[in-house]
RNA sequence: CGGGGCGUGGCGCAACCUGGUAGCGCGCCUGCUUUGGGAGCAGGAGGCUGUGGGUUCAAAUCCCACCGCCCCGACCA
């Protein structure tokens, strides 16, 4: 392409509303512009990078016997319903009516479409195992729209969903996906991490996200610095612990007085006591379902001084029942005193929860439930019960529970997500085939979603610098720069004619600066736009050379025009 | 949804506190000069100051309401 002839909008400045540098970069470079907080439309080279990254996606599904469809973005709610989603999901999902009032919704994800299709057309256990995918559209509601292409509220995801006969196939569909995703991230010039996931709300036995690691993530991972290859997300990540040798003896639990003494550090520093040797005591509530006839649940939950809880493992300790945090009056209400003096002792109708931290420990300093006072000498099993689970938030430098090499605590963006959904959609939607021996079988799916602007989020957050994007080949949006310096200086203007038609015969991907601009201009756009490769056509075009110029590297090196052509396609679009 | 910030030519900003009808840089258009890292000179186009209401002789400026965007938090298969 001509670069006269093709609209590219960079900007000399950064944007006001852009704070992370892919944000601020994919605006400057003219990739895209935005129309709505959430929603942005991708401009000639955004739409570039963006089809080259959904056609790798694409070649990685279809090698593992993925079959592309095009599904609906509109669906009726009664769908959703079937799922409960409808209902579940109402706070992201935008919903609306059509002319006679029937409500529908743009979809966020297609289990329930995929699954539709599954109960309509699956009979046999001969047609599984199938894997249908498609790259699409969808639409969330977020609250909070984010860091330009990082958080959306329209975008574009391929997702996935297999359908086996049972649970080996399901294995192996997943296994499948784990390869191909690998593949695919890989090709796209991503350093990633796989990471154990929590399967949250969704259920499911087994997920894996695959990350990126950024500080403009919004997720945050624990990663083994030894590489025994544990990784998992922080909602999900276990830790080792490092022993801690609590004062001999029995003494008797004992109030003492702490005015004004609220949190851990003040009750360190007024006590003298190490945060180890604290209990932590956070109260929480679970909503009663019916409000006439129950009441709220109350629950406390206990971790070391030092710790800090996670509340996706309480939400898993707790069986998936909705919690929230007790309002300051409740905790009032039930324990007698305010937040920062609450504890374990003589609490009854409170369901206690104790971090695995806590097993076998002994004299330890919590809230008394009286203001203004704390006890000590509070010995787990002698003085109170609760239930154990594992309830804690993994710090940096924690010990690693595989191998106890610390691990670190990371940033990252979730590029992608699989899922071993099992049998849930599969059974409120009726999704059944016949099996060898003529038994009526729910089918047990599988589900697996790639954020396509993720991907490009996360390559020119790992591939830029001041002056712009480097992206790796794969995804760039042209192979080639072609660069004359002076259109006006005859030989460098046949010389840039004869390498761009050389490089479109040779079909190398080649962008030609044909623009009328100063040789300043055209590189400071050539750098911001990302293209790997820059050929620079100047004085010496007379001597029969040019200059190839590596984006990523910096690399320089001068070349005879007659073999440029084919260097660049040997070295570079090989 | 809670907290904070910001809405002024295409972009980045000033003028607002202390009301008097809008300015700077970049970009854009024309011409001349220049030509290997965002050129110089000259001339020019472009803004009902987010919207609605109020106060005032007079509102970008003060007051009220609304809308939008960004950031932090909550939320997030």
């Amino acid at each position: 392409m001509r670069w006269s002839q093709v609209f590219i909008p960079t900007l000399r400045e950064d944007p006001a509303d852009a704070e992370v540098a892919s944000h601020k970069l994919l605006l400057r470079a003219g990739y895209i512009r935005q129309l709505s907080a959430g929603v942005y439309s991708y401009l000639y080279l955004g739409q570039r990078t963006a089809l080259k990254i959904m056609q790798i996606i694409r070649e990685e599904m279809d090698r593992i016997g993925g079959q592309e469809f095009y599904l609906p973005a509109l669906h009726p709610a009664e769908l959703w319903q079937e799922t409960g989603r409808w209902d579940q999901m109402a706070a992201t999902m935008f919903q609306l009516k059509d002319h006679s009032g029937r409500d529908f919704c743009l979809g966020m994800t297609h289990e329930e479409v995929m699954a539709d299709i599954a109960r309509h057309e699956l009979r046999s256990y001969r047609q599984l195992p199938q894997i249908w995918y498609q790259i699409q559209v969808k639409f969330r509601d977020e609250a909070r729209p984010k860091s330009g292409l990082m958080r959306l509220r329209h975008f574009i995801m391929k997702d996935s969903y297999t359908f086996d006969l049972d649970d080996a196939g399901l294995d192996a569909s997943y296994k499948k996906h784990y390869d191909a995703y690998c593949r695919i991230f890989t090709r796209c010039g991503l350093h990633y991490e796989i990471v154990e996931a929590h399967s949250g709300a969704m259920g499911g036995s087994q997920s894996h996200e695959f990350m990126v690691v950024s500080p403009a993530g919004e997720d945050r991972i624990a990663i083994c610095v030894k590489e025994c290859g544990y990784a998992a997300n922080l909602e999900k990540a276990r830790a080792g612990l490092k022993p801690v040798s609590d004062p001999p003896g029995d003494p008797k639990p004992e109030v003492f007085p702490t005015p004004n003494v609220r949190t851990i550090e003040e009750l360190v520093g007024f006590a003298g006591v190490k945060p180890e040797f604290l209990m932590k005591a956070l109260v929480y509530v679970i909503p009663a379902a019916d409000k006439g006839k129950q009441k709220d649940q109350i629950v406390l939950a206990l971790v070391r001084g030092d710790h800090q809880l996670n509340e996706a493992k309480l939400g898993d300790a707790l069986g998936g029942a909705p919690f929230r945090p007790a309002h300051p009056d409740e905790i009032r209400a039930h324990f007698g005193a305010a937040p920062g003096f609450i504890g374990p002792l003589g609490q009854k109708g409170v369901r206690i929860l104790l971090d695995d931290a806590l097993r076998g420990r002994r004299n330890l300093t919590t809230g008394a439930n009286q203001n203004d006072h704390h006890v000590r000498h509070v010995t787990p099993e002698r003085d109170f019960t609760g239930e154990y689970h594992d309830l804690r938030l993994v710090a940096d430098s924690d010990p690693c529970s595989r191998c106890a090499r610390p691990l670190r605590v990371a940033s990252a963006i979730e590029v992608g997500h699989i899922f071993k959904l099992g049998r849930r959609y599969a059974e409120s939607m009726g999704a059944r085939v016949l099996d060898r021996d003529g038994r009526q079988v729910t089918l047990v799916m599988g589900s697996y979603g790639i954020g396509v602007e993720r991907i490009l989020t996360a390559a020119v957050e790992q591939h830029h610098d001041p002056e712009g994007m480097k992206l790796p080949r794969s995804i760039a949006p042209f192979d080639v720069v072609l660069t004359p310096v002076n259109l006006n200086e005859e030989p460098i203007r046949q010389a840039a004619e004869q390498l761009y038609a050389g490089l479109r015969e040779a079909r190398v991907e080649v962008l030609y600066d044909d623009r009328d601009e100063r040789a300043g201009v055209k590189f400071k756009d050539a750098d911001l736009i990302g293209v790997p490769v820059r050929l620079t056509v100047g004085k010496k075009a007379a001597e029969g050379k040019v200059e190839i110029s590596e984006r990523s590297t910096g690399q320089r090196a001068d070349a005879r025009i007659s073999e440029a052509v084919g260097l660049v396609r040997s070295r570079y679009c090989g």
